[in-house]
DNA sequence: AATATAGCGTGTATTATTTACACTAAGTAA
DNA sequence: TTACTTAGTGTAAATAATACACGCTATATT
């Protein structure tokens, strides 16, 4: 870590906890950084707000710039600003996340020169982050961690057809702790937000399950229902 | 709204929503502008932060600033990044909310020049507000709607001795609905965070209602729990 | 002393939700 | 044909949520 790099004034910056799930496993999206200061490290794909774009644009202009990702709609759950957590001066950072599908191998490429790769890493298996990134990760993970267990959210991070056990290894991931089969399946498929489709999973050496697809137009209706609070 | 004000670069404030609760109506905290720009209006007590303060501490440094009060726990919430929100200049804020009790009148002064007073408002009654206060309070609200809906908060607001009825009409009122008297009660006492006293409301003319308590330590161990997920 | 008043305090039946729990069925591979 | 692996299913018990009404008690009034 220089210290003699220049000083800059207070900036704002965004960072971006990407999800995703492959293989059984929870993954997230991290840059392995190109420029000082923690150059080669690895980090969440962030970077400084420009002067004209909200920051919401700005986070998704960012993502692109880093992983070569698009229209990928993130969720602001938290600002950091603790005095000293960027090395060369005052920097605020405002963190995003999503839950993406990987369709296979979605080609990740960093645009800008500012990361030399973007790669998938299980939450499981990750490397020391650059600046305080890991606090940012673990608080984005606590952040869908909470939302899934009150909204079915999970579905962003999966294929578009999947099987329930699929749903539910995911959601075993994400909350770390096995649930019941049965259980599981009676709740998801009463929320009323899958739709049963007439196709089997194929390439399976054991009897292949149902797939299911879910059904946006429902869960929006349910859930904005949901926001409501009863007697 | 002046425009020969000189602009500034990017610069992190703080807004502050803090809610009362006094005379069975909610309030939050409001301070009239002494400067320009919106000069002389009213506005959630905010400022720009410090270079040198972490952001936690600069919201209580800017609450204490402008309206006297010290040593109150907030809690972010959102950060409102739009490119226009400030007439000056980009000027991005984190929105924090806490929710306190009124001892009667705790006398507001504020301390910098900044505002001219500081006063709660019933947030049924706002005047229009500064900067795009109006949407981060509107926010705010309905953060503190939402949490009080799984987690029983509202104690914060209440004087350290209150009666069911008053506990009901505070949800009542952030909730905006009505509530079942015998029903609410239940789930209150259910949750074993109330102590019963042996006290009786005073000065009301007709049957005075028993006093309880709110045991920190109970609830302290309930939530704890309640962040993990159950089967 | 009697009465009016206003809010206090209480219980039960119904329904919905959550939990615990184990075996047969279907398809694949050898 | 058999062995293997995962799919798919139901019920009973416990808990939580809802709907609903009236006698009690302290004070104020006459």
């Amino acid at each position: 870590m220089e210290t003699l790099l220049p000083k800059f004034d207070s900036v704002f910056s965004i960072d971006c906890v990407i999800f995703g799930f492959d293989d059984g496993e929870l993954k997230i999206l991290l840059i392995q950084r190109n420029e000082e200061p923690f150059k080669d490290w690895w980090a969440l794909p962030g970077n400084i707000i420009e002067k004209d774009q909200s920051i919401d644009l700005a986070a998704e202009r960012i993502l692109y710039e880093l992983t070569g990702l698009k229209d990928i709609y993130m969720e602001q759950f938290h600002t950091f600003g603790d005095v000293n957590r960027h090395p060369q001066g005052r920097v605020i950072t405002v963190a995003y996340y999503a839950m993406i599908r990987l369709n296979g191998t979605k080609d990740l490429k960093p645009i800008s020169n500012y990361a030399s790769k973007a790669v998938w890493i299980p939450v499981n298996d990750l490397p020391k982050l650059a600046f305080d990134h890991e606090k940012i990760f673990s608080r984005g993970f606590d952040k869908i961690r909470n939302k899934i267990s009150y909204q079915p959210i999970a579905f962003e991070l999966l294929p578009e057809k999947f099987t329930l056990t699929q749903l539910q290894q995911l959601y075993e991931v994400i909350l770390n702790k096995k649930l019941d089969k049965r259980n599981f399946r009676k709740k998801m498929l009463n929320y009323g937000i899958l739709k049963e489709l007439n196709e089997k999973q194929k390439g399976v050496s054991y009897r292949a399950a149902k797939l299911y697809k879910f059904d946006k137009r429902k869960y929006a209706k349910l859930f904005q229902k949901e926001l409501s609070f009863s007697n």
